[in-house]
This record gives structure tokens, C-alpha cells and sequence, in this order.
DNA sequence: TCGATGCATTGACTATCGTCGATGGTAGCG
DNA sequence: CGCTACCATCGACGATAGTCAATGCATCGA
């Protein structure tokens, strides 16, 4: 790939993708869309939700299982979407897996669609 | 249409559902998913950039066809999807069709994943 | 009135998503 | 070692979403 000046300065990028600092590209769009697609589910936005109001900041699976009232595989894939949107961070301790909100990934995602 | 007292008083709904204020009911995480929806696609995240870029605050749909390099039917069907979720407002004017950003919905959903 | 233009709707197709049952893998216990 | 509990992965299914060509419906100018 040979090095030649663009026509325009590759967005900088800073920080996050916005969509204030208009016109947003096709590449920072497809990254927004996948973040806020994290976000476009109840169950997900439910897990998110008993995670901010969690007492000590984790929840375990077994924990959502319930109030979900969803299957623990269906859980446990919403769970596997939220980490990889870098929403939520799962540490395994004995034979249990304790999930806690990212908030920087949430506070990037508020940063994207306003102040 | 018949005036009639629902089964269920619709929620409140003082201002908006948000994360922070956990437990997420089924009901405000099916709404607040419902809204992140219409932004989990990169075409639309595009169209409201476009619309927060416009020097007059608004944009005609034939505009918006070129930049984003889609057909005019798969325009108009992502521009239906954002005035449903109350995040944009088409007004025709003569042969044209001029949308514009509502900022309030917009506020809404950042309020509902932070503070 | 007729043709052209701008936009919305329809219908069809493919891709992706949400869900669950079944299965696999790992950690603790007796 | 076997048994149980917790969690992830797989495979399959129905539902939904994104896309475009074709069509319909207005509006404007000639």
C-alpha cells in the first residue's frame, strides 16, 4: 500500500464516532450501528439495567436466569452479544461467571448521539 | 371510538424508562429497545448525521439518495423507520419531501443509557 | 390534458436474529 | 472416581430486517 496524502483527513478519531460530526462515513456508521444493536433488545437492555443496579456491581448468570424468564442458553447468547459489543465484562470465579457493566463503552455509544 | 378505561394504566411514564433506574420492566425494555432499534443500522445513523449536518436543519429525500448509495425505495423505507421511532419529521413541500431531526426523541433515548 | 419528476408502497428474496432443546466442558463435592 | 451444578456451544426453527425492481400516487410544467 503505497503512502499518498488522501483527499481528506481520516476523521482524526479522537475518541468515538459521532453523529454530530457529520457527514459520518460508512465506516464509523457500520461501527455505531453495531453498538446501538447491542442495545436494540429487551432482554439485553434488562440485563444492562440489573447490572447498574446491582449492589456490588455483578451479577451472576444463574441470577438472570430467572427474572429474565428466558432459558439459560438464550441468556447466556444475549451475554456473549453484550461482551463483544464491549457493553459488559464476564470474570469466571469457581463454578460460577460474574457479569459487570462497561460503562465507558456506554458512555461512548451516549457521546455518539449527543453531548 | 368508544371511550373506555384500558385494563392497564399506561405506565406513568413521567418523562422516559432508563437503565439506571432498575429493575427495566418487560414493558419500558421492549419500548427503550424498540428506539435503539431504529439507530442499530448504519444507512439510518447516516440519514440523521446528514440531517444534523444541514445548514437548514433539513434535507430533501432526493439528497439523501446519491450520498448514501442506496435505491430510492430502500431510502424511503429506512426515512419511514426513523419518523416512526419519533426521531425524524417529514413535511412535503410541492413536489419535494424535506425531513428534519427531532432532537427530543434523540435526547431521550441518551438519557435512557446514562444520565 | 399529457408527460415528467419526486416519493411511497408492494412483493419477493436473502440474510440475520431470537429462541430453545440437546450436548459439551469445567469446577466443586462426597 | 462418580455425581451434580453452572455455563457455553451447537443445531434447528420461525420471525424479522435490509435490499431492490416494479408499480402506484401525487405534483408541477408544457
Amino acid at each position: 500500500m503505497v503512502k499518498r496524502s488522501p483527499t481528506i483527513e481520516v476523521t482524526e478519531d479522537v475518541c468515538c464516532p459521532s453523529i454530530l460530526q457529520a457527514p459520518l462515513d460508512a465506516n464509523d456508521a457500520g461501527e455505531l450501528a453495531r453498538g446501538f444493536q447491542a442495545l436494540a433488545d429487551p432482554v439485553r437492555l434488562r440485563v444492562l439495567s440489573m447490572l447498574a443496579d446491582a449492589p456490588r456491581g455483578e451479577v451472576c448468570v444463574c441470577d438472570f436466569v430467572g427474572p429474565l424468564g428466558k432459558s439459560q442458553p438464550t441468556v447466556s447468547h444475549h451475554l456473549k452479544i453484550l461482551a463483544e459489543a464491549g457493553l459488559v465484562h464476564g470474570e469466571r470465579r469457581g463454578k460460577w461467571v460474574w457479569y459487570s457493566l462497561d460503562r465507558t463503552r456506554l458512555t461512548d455509544l451516549r457521546a455518539a448521539i449527543g453531548s
